[in-house]
RNA sequence: GGGCCGCUAGCUCAAUGGCAGAGCAGUGGGCUUUUAACCCAUUGGUUGAGGGUUCGAGUCCCUCGCGGCCCA
C-alpha cells in the first residue's frame, strides 16, 4: 500500500497540533444541518440572497475541492447531502484562505461559517469566512468517477462502499425503514417486543445445523441461535399473550444469494390464534414494509413485478407438487414409495434419506423457483413439521403455511402444537428421522416439553426473513447487496 | 463440493511471451466562478502468494489464497 498520500496528510496534520490547532476537537461547534440550509434558500436567486444576507455554520465531509489560486470551491456532504462552499482570497484573513486552499483534503471533517450566496454558475454556496478542522482523514476515498467498483473491497470496507457508491447508503436506508415498519406494524397490535437468549443449551425452533460453542466458567457446550421460536413459546406460556423478537440466528450452513450463515428474522406469537390469522398478519406486514420502504405495492424485481396488493393465492404443499410434477405425496407415502413415482415421472430423486427429505427436495427444486407472485403454500406434511399442530381433517398434514415470493421462502407460520404428549411424539418422530440420516431433524428438548405441560394456549407463530424482504424490497441481485458487513473468508494472505 | 471468470499504483482500468502504462487521487507550479474544473511538470509497482517452462513471464503451466457468476 502506497505510504505517500497517508504521509503528506500526517504532515498537515502535524503542523496542525503545531500550530496549536486540534485536528480531532472534542466539541463540534453550534451548525444547521445542510439539509436545511439547502431547504430554506434552494429557491432563492442570487438578488434576494444577497439582500438577505444570510449566516450560517455547517459540517460535513469534504468530497471534491477545486483551487483557481485565488479562489478555492469545495463540496462538503453532511447526512447524504452536498452543499459548495467557496472561500475568497481577497475577502479573508489570508491563513483561513490558506487553510481552505492548501490544508484541506478530500475526506476530512470541517466546519465552516459564511454566508450563502449564489456562484455566478448559480450553485448555491456557502462563502467561507472562517472554517476549523473538525477531523482529519489520513487515507484517500475512492475515486471519484467511478467510486468503488471491486465487489470484495465493497463487502470488506464498507464504508467505503457506502461512501462512494449511492445505491449502497439507498439499500442500508431502505433496510432500516423496512425494519422500522415491521416493528410498528407489531407494535400498533400490541405485539411486546422482547429478547431471547443468542446463547442456547439446546438448539431448536428449526431445521438446520447450528453453530458450536463454549462458555468457559461453567464448562459447557452452548449453540447459537438457529431460531428463538422455543423461548418466545415459553413467553406465550408464560402468559405474554403477543410477544416478537427480530433476532439474529445462525446456521452453519453454504452461502448463497438467498442464504448466509448469520441472519435477521423476525418471529412473533400470539396466543389465542392459529395459522389463518398469521395469514392475515403476515400479509399486512409485508406490505406495510413495502410501503414504508418503496412507497409502493408493487414492487420491481429485476423483469418482474411483484404485486403485494389483493388477496395472496393459496395452495396446499400436496396440490403444489402434484401441479408441477404430477406426483402425489399423499398417496406415496414411503420414501420407497416416492422415490418409485418420482422415477414413474421421470423425475430424479436425489438421495434423500427419508420420505419427508425428499417431500421437501421435490417441493424446493420443482415448485419453489417457480412462485414468483405472493403465494402461501399450505399443509406441509406433519413429519416436515414438528412443532405444528396437526390439521382436523388429516392428521398427515398440519396447519401450516410458508410464504414465497420471487422464488424465495419468506415467511413460515403454524397453528403451534400446544398438546404435550404430541409434542413428545413428534420429537421422537424427529429422532427415527435422525437416525435414518436427517441432520437438521429436531433434538428433544424436555426442557420445553415441561414448559408445555404446564399449558400453553391455542397460539399462532409467524416467522419472517428480514434480510430476503428487504432484497426484494431493494431489487437486490444478492443477499450480501442488503447486509452491510456479509460473512467472508478471512482475507489476510 | 464442481465448472467458468477475475485479482496490475490509494481508486478505475490498459499492456501479441519482449522497456509495467493511462485517467483520477497525491506532490510542485500557474490560474477569481468551478462543480468529472483546466494547463505544465512530477512521485508512486513484491502485477494476490509460491513454484515451474523460457534467453526473457503481468501474459504460458502447476499448487494455493480471496472474490464473482453458474451448477450441485
Amino acid at each position: 500500500m502506497s505510504e505517500q498520500e497517508r504521509n503528506v496528510r500526517l504532515q498537515r496534520l502535524e503542523a496542525l497540533r503545531e500550530a496549536g490547532v486540534d485536528p480531532y476537537p472534542p466539541r463540534t461547534g453550534a451548525y444547521t444541518p445542510i439539509a436545511e440550509v439547502r431547504a430554506a434558500h434552494d429557491e432563492k436567486d442570487g438578488e434576494q440572497l444577497e439582500s438577505e444576507n444570510n449566516e450560517v455554520a455547517i459540517v460535513g465531509r469534504v468530497k471534491s475541492h477545486r483551487s483557481f489560486g485565488k479562489l478555492v470551491f469545495f463540496t462538503l456532504v453532511e447526512s447524504g447531502v452536498a452543499l459548495q462552499v467557496s472561500a475568497r482570497k481577497s475577502e479573508i484573513d489570508p491563513e483561513i484562505f490558506r487553510f481552505a486552499n492548501k490544508k484541506i483534503d478530500i475526506g476530512d471533517f470541517v466546519r465552516v461559517e459564511g454566508r450563502v450566496w449564489r456562484t455566478q454558475k448559480g450553485e448555491l454556496s456557502v462563502d467561507l469566512a472562517q472554517a476549523q478542522m473538525l477531523s482529519k482523514a489520513l487515507l484517500p476515498l475512492p475515486e471519484k468517477w467511478h467510486g468503488l467498483q471491486d465487489q470484495e473491497a465493497r463487502y470488506r470496507q464498507r464504508y467505503l462502499d457506502l461512501l462512494s457508491n449511492e445505491r449502497s447508503r439507498e439499500i442500508a436506508i431502505l433496510r432500516s425503514r423496512t425494519i422500522s415498519a415491521v416493528r410498528r406494524f407489531l407494535d400498533e397490535r400490541d405485539f411486546l417486543e422482547v429478547e431471547t437468549p443468542v446463547l442456547q443449551p439446546l438448539y431448536g425452533g428449526a431445521a438446520a445445523e447450528p453453530f458450536v460453542t463454549h462458555h468457559d466458567k461453567y464448562d459447557q457446550q452452548l449453540y447459537l441461535r438457529i431460531s428463538d421460536e422455543l423461548y418466545l413459546k415459553r413467553l406465550v406460556i408464560g402468559g405474554l399473550d403477543r410477544v416478537y423478537e427480530i433476532a439474529h440466528n445462525f446456521r452453519n450452513e453454504g452461502i448463497s444469494h438467498k442464504h448466509s450463515p448469520e441472519f435477521t428474522m423476525m418471529e412473533c406469537y400470539q396466543a389465542f390464534a392459529d395459522y389463518q390469522d398469521m395469514m392475515d398478519l403476515v400479509q399486512g406486514m409485508v406490505r406495510a414494509a413495502a410501503e414504508a420502504a418503496t412507497g409502493s405495492l408493487s414492487v420491481k424485481w429485476g423483469d418482474d413485478t411483484l404485486e403485494l396488493g389483493g388477496e395472496w393465492k393459496r395452495v396446499s404443499m400436496q396440490e403444489a407438487i402434484v401441479e408441477a410434477t404430477g406426483i402425489d405425496i399423499l398417496e406415496a407415502t414411503t420414501v420407497e414409495a416416492l422415490r418409485a413415482a418420482a422415477k414413474e415421472k421421470g423425475i430424479g430423486a436425489g438421495d434423500a434419506p427419508t420420505w419427508a427429505v425428499l417431500v421437501d427436495d421435490l417441493f424446493s427444486e420443482h415448485v419453489e423457483p417457480g412462485l414468483m407472485q405472493p403465494t402461501f403454500i399450505t399443509h406441509h406434511p406433519t413429519e416436515l413439521s414438528p412443532l405444528a399442530k396437526k390439521s382436523p381433517d388429516d392428521p398427515r398434514v398440519v396447519e401450516r403455511f410458508e410464504l414465497f415470493m420471487a422464488g424465495m421462502e419468506l415467511a413460515n407460520a403454524y397453528s403451534e402444537l400446544n398438546d404435550p404428549i404430541d409434542q413428545r411424539a413428534r420429537f421422537d418422530e424427529q429422532r427415527v428421522q435422525a437416525e435414518a440420516g436427517d441432520d437438521e431433524a429436531h433434538p428433544m428438548d424436555e426442557d420445553f416439553l415441561t414448559a408445555m405441560e404446564h399449558g400453553m394456549p391455542p397460539t399462532g407463530g409467524l416467522g419472517v426473513g428480514i434480510d430476503r424482504v428487504v432484497r426484494i424490497l431493494a431489487d437486490a441481485a444478492n443477499l450480501r447487496e442488503v447486509i452491510l458487513f456479509p460473512h467472508l473468508r478471512s482475507g489476510d494472505s
